[in-house]
RNA sequence: GUGGACGUAGCUCAGUUGGUUAGAGCGCCGGGUUGUGGCCCCGGAGGCCGGGGGUUCAAGUCCCCUCGUUCACCCCA
């Protein structure tokens, strides 16, 4: 087999199961967000450059090297969204959301673009959901931000995940920390790898993200941000800490987390999971306190977090967890030797009923019909035409139990209403 | 951007030291009941063996290139 034309590497069709599964999944995550408060805002998939540039960072990845940009027409140089807190902050300036009152509340979930190379559960194309909120300061905000995942998973039945938090600092706590680590890491030079050398000059934080073995051995020694904080970045983290054990939610202290954006500050936290490959972070965020005033705005806190629609899915897989259902249609409209404007009358009258219903377009047999009702997981079958038809009447078929009755259509349908209430 | 693995029917895969018309299971379509599914039986459709080049009397099988998939690194949801 070798088609025509193929998706774009790292994209993908979603078709049903699969697509049901997204559309439920979303669907929870909306709940959890409305339970909460939280309004959805919708922004365009395309973006400036410079917003992403300017917010993620100019030395990061995301920015240097897995941006889709392009030179329209008219010579704007635009970006498919990598994230989604960059546009909803922008939108939250342009709109002129503050005027609504503080906080604003908002949800978005949608498609992000990074050209990367892909692995499981890494795509070019790949939908977060995630949350945002901006203008307060108060440590609670971060509790709620990291609440509303926690919940998501619990829907979702899902249950070998792990949060890893820590508190990045402010600018202030920062500064001396920042100095301190440099000059040890210059000391560690000769010992560290390529990339950790540049990351040492660039953003030393980040060699903390590093996996090979040596540094990370050598960077025990590394001095560590949780001994610089400010008395207030402590009090802060604190609050979040004991919120989230008020909430019965379980964390991990993790010194070295650190964020791969560059606007974070003080909360950053992940939630990460087991099975699911080396891309085990399903959903992550974090404070950023001085994005909104990074991208033209006054000095305005925020937390938001986001996550991974695809590696959610991944977990649900990888949990057995089952939180979906799977139904089809609930009667199909089985003809022989009936006209198709009867079948169509039929069809119409359940479903003015409220009961969904499909039937046979392929002109086939009555076992074939039979064999495709079950196929597309009818409960009931309808088979309309011969004998009863004369005497206005159906064959109501339960496939679920096997017996059938001969009666009148609306009494079929009360029979099926009542059975589905019932539950049987 | 780097490295490994893999590319045979819609799907999952077999294809022996290269040897004649390329197979199975599942799925699909039809039949086994001139009006009845799921199990069983029978039949059928469906493959330029990813593409190109090379070695050979002979290539799905060996070599090279290319495209694609996948896993991992980097980084991230």
């Amino acid at each position: 087999m070798d088609p025509k034309y193929s998706a774009p590497r790292g994209t993908a069709d979603l078709t049903y199961p699969e697509s049901e599964k997204t559309r439920q999944l979303l669907s929870y995550a909306r709940e959890v967000f409305e339970q909460y408060g939280y309004q959805l805002i919708s922004t365009p998939v395309l973006e400036s450059t410079d917003l992403f540039v300017r917010s993620i960072g100019e030395n990061t990845d995301i920015v240097n090297k897995e941006m889709y940009t392009f030179e329209d027409q008219g010579g704007q140089m635009l970006t498919l969204r990598p994230e989604g807190t960059a546009p909803v902050i922008r939108a939250y300036l342009e709109r002129g959301l503050q005027s609504r009152g503080l906080p604003q509340k908002l949800y978005y979930y949608g498609p992000m673009f990074r050209r990367e190379r892909p692995q499981a559960g890494r795509y070019r194309q790949f939908s977060q959901a995630g949350a945002e909120l901006i203008g307060s300061m108060d440590p609670m905000a971060d509790t709620e931000i990291i609440s509303m995942s926690a919940d998501l998973f619990r829907k979702l039945k899902l249950k070998n995940y792990v949060l890893r938090i820590n508190s990045v600092g402010c600018r202030e706590c920062r500064k001396e920390y920042i100095a301190d680590l440099k000059a040890k890491l210059d000391g560690m030079v000769p010992d560290l790898c390529e990339q950790c050398r540049k990351r040492s000059s660039g953003n030393p934080m980040r060699v903390f993200d590093c996996k090979n073995e040596n540094c990370v051995t050598v960077l025990e020694d590394a001095p560590v941000i949780s001994a610089y904080l400010c008395e207030h970045c402590i009090e802060h983290y604190h609050t979040v800490l004991l919120g989230l054990e008020i909430l019965g939610i379980d964390y991990f202290k993790d010194d070295r987390l650190v964020r791969g954006l560059d606007y974070y500050t003080r909360t950053a936290f992940e939630f990460q999971f087991e099975g699911l490959g080396a891309q085990n972070t399903v959903s992550a965020g974090g404070r950023y306190d001085h994005l909104v005033e990074e991208l033209g705005g006054t000095p305005t806190g925020g937390v938001g977090f986001s996550l991974g629609v695809e590696r959610v899915l991944l977990a649900v897989e990888a949990e057995e967890a089952e939180p979906f259902e799977l139904r089809g249609v609930e009667v199909f409209v089985a003809g022989i030797d009936i006209p198709g404007v009867e079948i169509l009358k039929a069809l119409q009258v359940i479903r003015d009923a409220g009961i969904s219903a499909d039937t046979d377009l392929m002109d086939r047999s009555l076992k074939a019909q039979m064999k495709h009702a079950n196929r597309v997981g009818a409960r009931f079958v309808v088979i309309a035409g011969g004998e009863e038809h004369q005497r206005g009447e159906v064959t109501l078929r339960d496939l679920e139990e096997s017996e059938q009755w001969t009666l009148e259509i609306k009494e079929a349908l009360s029979l099926i209403k009542e059975k589905k209430e019932r539950g049987l």
